[in-house]
DNA sequence: TGTACATCAGTGAACGCGCGTTCACTGATGTAC
DNA sequence: TGTACATCAGTGAACGCGCGTTCACTGATGTAC
């Protein structure tokens, strides 16, 4: 069956905009549904209004497009995060929002979430080199908010600060995952763990040793 | 091409061998390879030395299949964290080797682990109970062990035993799948890493709130 | 002890399906003269 | 201003592939008489 076609061709020199359409609409299919094997390139064709073949005016393969997704969820997340310490002066609420932040990112855009961050090992090598940059942006602002509050002197005396922003990563990341993936476990209520969740990977970072 | 089947056909009512033998084949293609989708029932076939509509008497779909691999991990997990406590009696010092334990099994076993909790939302509803229940002994253990901490008072008062329970399962697997998930990333040492984010997680649970 | 028969463990070939991708093409759009 | 032409944005049909699964079957194994 052919659809009727709703989409108006593009002037010359405007093929660009079918571009962004694809993202678009890629973007939205991996939200609706939970993993990149379930949306397909005629999917995605269909709900741009064009034919498959036309993906691959603007795509090299699948796995281009769906880099083009990831790198644009990577830069939303860090603006999610960055908007979640804004007037905010102590550093340690600070990362208290910001861990947050990524929690509720993450349940908010799942799948997502799985391909940003629990993929398979990634296959192709630029795919690698460019999700990776897109990536360390990323940590790089969140190690920098960590470094805040070593400055301010409110992590215990020592303390690594690229190991302390990669405890506090893998603490949110640990919540956000098994949220996801287990969704049938009898989580308690979601607020108060996080939040609590987020308290005690705090508190990792600024108490002493528990005494012997 | 018809390979040659080097299998002996089972004695009458021995039937119920092959079935042991398809879930080794399926648990040792799981662990070469990374992912479910990689696996297929004729490679599974061919590693027992059967063909294909063999599987299918000893299991309903795939899905089966798959879930009887799951089962068997969840029970080997479980051993796992079991055997890093022997002999240690400080509850705090048993939760730290169960914590680096935990991740080693994940990363010694990548594929299973990805299975076990990093899968998509269940399909059906018998797999979800199932899996459930071999989990939940892991869990139950595991929640035991805070409790035995708790009890020995070496955790800071007030502590809800089960959210303390998620928050250290919530650590391990973050670091876990994080290290599965994105190899590529600039990771410090392992070992080092690990084991200072099990104390951390640790102090998290110990430590009193910090100093305003 | 021999033979007919039921049962059980598997086989071989094929099914329909959806997928990513390719290829030759069409027809509208702009440009040069 | 008109027309030939190059270019560009797409189209339509098909490709080969591997998959999970089904179905009718075969032949060895044990059992009843």
């Amino acid at each position: 069956v052919n659809l009727p076609r709703t989409r108006t061709r593009a002037r010359r020199g405007e093929g660009a905009r079918l571009r962004d359409d694809i993202v678009d609409a890629a973007e939205r299919l991996l939200m609706e549904r939970g993993d990149e094997d379930l949306v397909s390139i005629r999917d995605i064709a269909d709900a741009v209004g064009v034919t498959p073949p036309s993906i691959y005016l603007h795509f090299a393969d699948k796995d281009a497009l769906l880099l083009a997704v990831c790198e644009r969820q990577f830069a939303l997340l860090h603006e999610h995060l960055q908007q979640a310490e804004v007037g905010v002066d102590d550093p340690l609420e600070a990362l208290g929002r910001r861990g947050r932040a990524y929690v509720e990112f993450g349940l908010e855009h799942p799948d997502a979430y799985r391909i940003m961050f629990m993929g398979r090992p990634h296959r192709e090598e630029h795919h690698v080199d460019t999700v990776e940059r897109a990536g360390m942006q990323a940590f790089a602002s969140h190690v920098a908010a960590v470094q805040r509050a070593a400055d301010a002197g409110r992590l215990r005396p020592g303390t690594d600060v690229v190991a302390a922003a990669i405890f506090l990563w893998t603490c949110v990341h640990g919540i956000t995952s098994l949220l996801i993936s287990l969704a049938k476990f009898p989580w308690p209520e979601r607020d108060p763990l996080i939040a609590s969740l987020c308290a005690a990977s705090l508190r990792g970072l600024t108490a002493a040793d528990p005494a012997a």
